[in-house]
DNA sequence: TCGTTGATTGCACTCAGTGGCATCACCGTA
DNA sequence: TACGGTGATGCCACTGAGTGCAATCAACGA
């Protein structure tokens, strides 16, 4: 006999998201989130930090390959090429079918500060794993930290422009994009 | 007859800060900040929207005084030398003569995850006003954020630098510095 | 068969942040 | 001099996030 229905992490998931789309992320509470996955408050809070950490579940294995791809671009290439390139690459793999998500996702942060707070954490956190795949293939500190933050900037701006709505364009299209604006500026 | 002692955000902001720098952020309550301010708990709430915020007053001159100077930058410069070139003026202005105190508050900072998160929005927040002044200028939107959040790298790398023990140099020269960095890399 | 492991639960607690209302020195004006 | 308005402060009660601790009990391995 099962004692307990399986994918506990995936419900609460499920719930919050489902929630924070019908209410918005403030109005909803833990609590609520639990009742609707089934499950107690605090089992919650052994799988997620915090409320806010539900909303960004799985960033860190994008981070992952965004700097695998960074790390194989070859070695001459000047560290922002490569690091936008790597943007580029994996952006590909991560977000292209799955644009109507993110719109919502993203509707849902842009109504909460708090929210908003947490996506400048993972942009931080985004930017340093670049910086340091950028350390790895040779390049200095400053460079490779400056490098990383203007390669996310670039990413964020691109990512606005492809949430758009009526945008048939592909996200790696729209990095190119800023990036040329960039460095012709 | 006065009817209360005056400055009671001063009050609170001194009580605040040196119960940070013995106790730690998370360890402090907003009580005992009240308590040793000799005011309210209410109160507290009345002058900083909540615990976080009383660590990072005064941020919003400083960014206005950024973009201005960055306004200020004759209309030849390209975008990424303007906003560096503001940066650096307004950091004579700004942080020379504190040293000390932001060594503090930077350890402050660094030993409370809360106050990272929080920095990283008021990091967003100086992005955004040297973007808006770019854009003044006649830059273009992607081009100005990237530039923003390129010169803000730039600043933190640098000022990282600058709290070191041991170092000598102004902040203009080590945001001078990442620059080249970057420039060369 | 039996001890261990690990996901889940339940409870009690601290503390941040809010809403609403009362207080009353101070200030401008009649 | 009187008086009504303003705004800083205080008090109380409340919601909800997050935590520490101990109990439960199917599943698993020896």
């Amino acid at each position: 006999m099962v004692r307990w229905e399986p994918d506990a992490y995936g419900r609460l998931r499920d719930a919050a998201l489902s929630l924070f789309v019908e209410q918005g992320f403030e109005k909803t509470t833990v609590a609520q989130i639990a009742e609707r996955a089934g499950l107690n408050r605090r089992t919650f809070f052994h799988h997620f930090a915090d409320k806010r950490e539900v909303v960004f579940a799985g960033q860190l294995a994008s981070d992952d390959l965004i700097a695998t791809e960074i790390r194989a671009q070859p070695s001459g290439t000047d560290p922002l090429h490569a690091a936008v390139a790597g943007l580029m690459l994996a952006s590909d793999t991560l977000y292209e079918r799955y644009r109507e998500g993110a719109i919502q996702l993203g509707a849902v942060i842009a109504a909460s500060p708090e929210l908003q707070e947490r996506e400048m954490v993972k942009r931080a956190t985004l930017a340093d794993a670049i910086a340091a795949a950028l350390r790895d293939r040779g390049t200095s500190d400053a460079a490779a930290v400056v490098s990383g933050w203007a390669a996310v900037a670039m990413f964020f701006v691109a990512r606005n422009r492809w949430n758009q709505p009526g945008n048939q364009r592909p996200l790696s299209d729209l990095i190119d994009e800023a990036h040329k604006e960039f460095l012709t500026a």
